[in-house]
DNA sequence: ATACGCTCTGTACCGCGATACGGAGTCAAG
DNA sequence: CTTGACTCCGTATCGCGGTACAGAGCGTAT
């Protein structure tokens, strides 16, 4: 059975030693109750970091993957279809803002770019009154 | 000439009367020295914080807005420009970001719905090791 | 002239996700 | 049996973008 320190889950699941103990006082993670001063760590603490890891990647919340670690356990299908569908939401509004932001400056930056006279265009911009 | 109170200017540019203060201290705004003890505000500073609401929007920090607004006065177009161009590749790496996310998770979803049994796709992709 | 509402100043606090640090304990190798 | 690396525990701090609140002052309508 692998046993790691703290160290070891950490830099095996790729955080830091700082973050697991986080993870920890967050409820994200058991502490184990290993016998002995010294806390003993195996491959479904590594699954869990990972765990974490991933559905951080996808968007989610600390809370947010609490909530689906802990149906993990209870295989409630539904409220883990509810909470993906509004992750997709949000992920959805966030793109569409982020895609007006990048249409917005890149049209600037080639006005601004192509050299013409008068104020940049891109301060005039936000400077403006009328910035739709 | 329009003389505002510190509330009127707020709402006037939709934001609070605590944000104003906030960017006062960040430096992002002066602090008019007015004669008497109460403030008072003009078009120039309505510009100034529609300026700042508008360049978040567009995905800069309140940093990058000082430096922006410092250029304002100045009229450094390579230097605003560059600034630009850092933050349009800023927000193609959160799009793509985002856009993977949005993948997986729809990817998930649909294989999720379509009521197979087995443990929850969702679930065993945080789970599992080979999360891409 | 006084009551009410707004302003000013300073400081504290929020949520988020960590990160740092001090002091004490523990464990294994040399 | 000492040294050095690591652990544990608690608390503090960070960066970001605000938000809240207390206590004092000001200014205007009645």
């Amino acid at each position: 059975m692998p046993s790691l320190t703290i160290a070891r889950l950490a830099t095996t699941a790729g955080v830091g030693v700082e973050t697991v103990r986080f993870y920890q006082r967050k409820g994200l993670m058991a502490v184990p109750a290993s016998s002995g001063a010294v806390r003993h760590y195996d491959d479904a603490d590594v699954q869990r970091l990972r765990f974490i890891r991933a559905a951080q990647r996808a968007g989610f919340s600390l809370k947010e993957i609490a909530e689906l670690l802990a149906l993990d356990a209870s295989d409630d299908r539904a409220r883990v279809q509810a909470l993906t569908r509004t992750r997709l939401a949000a992920l959805d509004a966030e793109m569409a803002e982020l895609a007006a932001a990048k249409a917005m400056l890149a049209g600037l930056l080639a006005e601004c770019t192509s050299g013409k006279a008068g104020p940049c265009p891109i301060i005039a911009t936000f400077t403006g009154k009328a910035c739709h």
